[in-house]
DNA sequence: CCATATCAATAACAAAATGTAATGAAATGA
DNA sequence: TCATTTCATTACATTTTGTTATTGATATGG
């Protein structure tokens, strides 16, 4: 005969006889609680005897072929009972996890970026997953990087090419170089305005420095037509603003100028094609999250749309 | 190629795979987790692949033949934590309902018995048991069997013979009846009293109506002594208080006399002699919780020794 | 009183979980 | 390059957890 010994540690303890021992105490019998957990009486008799031999006492009397709880035991089922609740909370904020309406997702993304084409996809991202909380931010681009690389952002756009080595880019979304201008401009009526077209135009620029600006510098360079930079700006809200007044021609990012787009207002593509191009970027020392990976599908998804009616057939 | 599922209830989660998880979290890697939990490290693996397969997404990247938590992993930890944390204290709680050092014992007992011998063993037994809590009431005979029956009350005293239905009893100890009496009193050199020596002696009596007074009575009878109650009274305390002023001879339970014994109040024996037996009673419609168990047990030991002092050899 | 039903325990066995040792692949560092 | 570290995988033993069938004790209703 073993003798009665106090529990160490978790040795023996199992979910499964933590799950018997519950039910036996609220549905009063072994058979009704086998009945509960779907199994049959004898595996919750072997359940209780299990649990009971961890403990080291009796859990029930055993009187009249019934099962009565002891003082004991029903001392102990409050504990029970909160590590119980305690595992299913495991399993639903799992599943939470799994289906990725939980969390929070941190965006390092352009302010114009922002404004522009992913402000109705985070919002509508949101809408999906109501409990994702949503941390939208704007960095230069070498701050964006270094956040993202360094993972204290789960993912953030950026206009390619990028080659910072500790990132992974997924390019995202095109979009075309559009002029912006005012329906009074002499330009206004053309279906396509090329680079020989702005010759001696008072021009409207932006992002000195960056790589989409010297592919414009390139163009006219290689065109021969001198350029005439009325305004040098820093944003596309801007550069139509000052279009929209007739004081130039903006040469900008299509999709970012598009909500700025009205009657006084036109924006006409331009030629030769000039494409800009966004990509997502994550952290290339981890994989994604699988709300990172939600979000990203997400994008794909909704911006694949938005270029479709944009850019319906190539 | 198994499709990825979210955790349904607690299908298929164990308490080990939730120790391993920890484990690994809290160690950096899965060999290291191996030697804390004292198993081998594929046995590690596994564990954890199989707490993987429940959540049902990857909890840990492999690279460079490592293991980093992902970001779901850092967000399950904590439940987990609080879970196995739950589990520990269901052990830790077990230990001490097993060593009968926590919870409370309600006991129900005769003023007099409590003021008497029980005050002692029930000091020592919440000195061996500092968590226990212990409530000690005292009720009519009528009542504490009553809620000793329907367990209302963990176990009481009562003075035998009993024959409740609803009540075990077990005899606990058994006290000579004694003359307490002035040292001034002319009976006071005798080594013994009998009977026949109080007549005429102005008497000191409790418990009228009681079957130890039945007996104190039937003996005079049977001798065919008159009696002489001078003084009825209810409690020990008082019997002796009239006796030390030399009022009369009472007539009591040597033990819970024992206490008022000094200068001014000797106890000599009294003949025939004539056993008052107190019994330690539980209900008959359960068993012993264990910490009942551990104090009779610490009863039983305690009054045996005190009844070898009192009572060295028949 | 007896047939019947219920309940818990047990035996015998199948399946699943959990352990082991041995080995392999990939990265690391001397 | 070579020894070491780390995790995954394989093959196998053991334990846990489930099953069905049976038993014994106890109500219950005729």
């Amino acid at each position: 005969m073993g003798t009665a010994t106090s529990p160490k540690g978790l040795e023996g303890l199992s979910l499964k006889s933590l799950e018997a021992f519950r039910a036996i105490i609220q549905s009063g019998s072994a058979t009704a609680a086998a009945t509960s957990l779907g199994i049959t009486q004898p595996a919750v008799s072997r359940l209780l005897a299990s649990f009971e031999q961890h403990v080291g006492f009796a859990l029930f009397y055993r009187e009249k072929s019934r099962l009565f709880p002891t003082e004991e035991a029903l001392a102990l089922f409050k504990e029970v009972e909160l590590t119980l609740q305690g595992a299913e909370r495991i399993s639903l904020l799992a599943r939470n996890i799994f289906n990725s309406d939980l969390g929070l997702l941190k965006i390092v993304a352009p302010n114009s970026f922002i404004a522009g084409p992913l402000a109705d996809v985070v919002a509508d991202f949101m809408r999906q997953h109501p409990r994702v909380n949503i941390s939208l931010d704007t960095h230069s681009p070498a701050t964006a990087r270094e956040l993202v690389a360094h993972r204290s952002a789960d993912c953030g756009f950026i206009q390619l090419p990028e080659n910072h080595p500790g990132l992974q880019v997924e390019s995202m979304l095109q979009s075309h170089t559009v002029c912006a201008l005012s329906p009074a401009h002499p330009l206004a009526s053309k279906g396509r305005i090329e680079v020989q077209d702005l010759l001696g135009q008072n021009l409207i620029l932006l992002g000195k420095g960056r790589y989409s600006r010297m592919q414009i510098d390139s163009i006219f360079q290689q065109a021969g037509v001198p350029m005439k930079v009325k305004l040098e700006t820093h944003t596309v809200a801007i550069a139509c603003t000052f279009a929209r007044r007739n004081l130039g021609v903006a040469i900008v990012n299509g999709m970012l100028a598009r909500q700025y787009a009205d009657n006084n207002l036109l924006l006409i593509p331009f030629a030769p094609a000039l494409i800009y191009e966004y990509g997502f970027i994550t952290s290339a020392h981890a994989p994604m999250s699988r709300l990172t990976t939600a979000f990203f599908n997400h994008c794909r998804q909704s911006f694949g749309r938005m270029q479709d009616e944009l850019i319906p057939k190539a």
